[in-house]
DNA sequence: GCAATAATGATAGTATTACTATTATATTAG
DNA sequence: CTAATATAATAGTAATACTATCATTATTGC
């Protein structure tokens, strides 16, 4: 079960050219993750990465306009990936509570299992995802790349917990402002509780923050 | 009452030389806010802003390091400022239920007027807030910076909310994570309505996000 | 097996950004 | 009126974010 491949499908619209189609582009996206990791996405640019990776950037130019265009395809590929888990983990479950309690912890706990065939590390993606994935759609340029679908991928999760909440509770009214706000919120508390632990409540367990988005879940649509 | 002049004062480690004691000064926060609203924090520079305000970018960072900085001013400015509406506002009422919901409204509904004596437009400083503020603590020098005391504003807003959730409801594990919570979410909902609605549910009228926040918060401290 | 085609490497170059430094010219304080 | 200080004007540097060119190496088609 665990050599189970599968296989992400990336919309050719956010790559110049396909890195799953080389070993060069693979190399670009592996490599990428673990240099985004350690650096930061500001401080990261294709010049690094040529030189991690012994090419000139112009050969990383090939597969993506720009550094940004690598985040939202890392973005797409995680949120494509994570809506594969969350079909698979509530998949035969009846009860549509216990459904909405497995994805939300889809959503709020770290990735800790890499499957480690396939050339993405998903543990350090799950980091850049909660650490700079705002940085993919908060930009001048949303609204244009939205519209070449570089955010589907979220909006489709989105979508899918949005319709256990309703199938919970058929007249709450925000349930993707709900969803969303749990998603951001996540990402966002485990920065705090790194960097800035006066904004948030780290005293006890590491599952705090998932702990408290369920319940909250729960609370808010009435459950 | 309108014409009451509030001294805000912003710590001196947060800049090189205190804008707010020479003409050029305040026209650079005056006009930096004007600026950043326009084009973005991104497409921002000094050089720019120099351009707008006919001075060289060299006097520009007599008083701010670097843009960065610029920004963290303007959030510690924005922070205390709404501290003191935040006072005025829940002073001299005792229901702290009361106080708990006038205090969400002022976090998470857009400004809608500005006293028009300070020079800072604080209608356009909001929206900045609401857009960009998370840049000002999502940096590879967050402890540093928070060590120096550049986000003390942010964090006593959030202390003073979350006081007011503990007196409500004295045994309530999670005070800090809620309140900020809802003032990212708020940022963010607001965001998501303008650029990517898939994320949000936006059908009915401009108060939605205050009001899902409001009834949310009292609904997860259980009163 | 060989030509054609495509992918990559090596190198160079440009505009912009994010600064720093220097000197000249105002302004203001005593 | 002088001294101190602030600002203006200008120049310069290193890094970034690309673009362009051409040689070289793989790959594939026949």
């Amino acid at each position: 079960m665990k050599n189970l491949h599968i296989q992400i499908d990336i919309s050719p619209e956010l790559y110049s050219k396909d890195p799953d189609s080389s070993v060069l582009g693979r190399e670009i996206i592996s490599k990428s993750i673990e240099l985004i990791n350690e650096i930061g996405f500001e401080a990261f640019t294709f010049k690094k990465l040529g030189q991690l990776i012994n090419s000139p950037e112009s050969s990383i130019y090939r597969y993506f306009e720009n550094k940004h265009m690598l985040l939202v395809y890392l973005t797409s590929w995680y949120w494509t990936w994570t809506e594969y888990r969350l079909v698979f983990t509530t998949t035969n479950i009846d009860s549509p509570e216990e459904r909405l309690k497995r994805a939300i912890e889809i959503l709020t706990k770290p990735v800790l299992v890499d499957n480690s065939i396939s050339y993405v590390n998903e543990i350090l993606l799950n980091e850049i995802i909660f650490c700079e994935s705002l940085k993919a759609y908060h930009t001048k340029k949303v609204d244009e790349e939205d519209k070449k679908g570089c955010f589907k991928a979220y909006k489709s999760v989105v979508q899918r917990l949005s319709d256990i909440i309703l199938e919970i509770s058929p007249k709450f009214e925000y349930p993707h402002m709900l969803i969303s706000t749990v998603i951001e919120g996540a990402h966002q508390q485990k920065y705090f509780a790194e960097h800035l632990s006066a904004l948030t409540d780290v005293k006890r367990g590491k599952d705090a923050i998932s702990e408290f988005y369920t319940q909250m879940v729960f609370k808010v649509i009435g459950k």
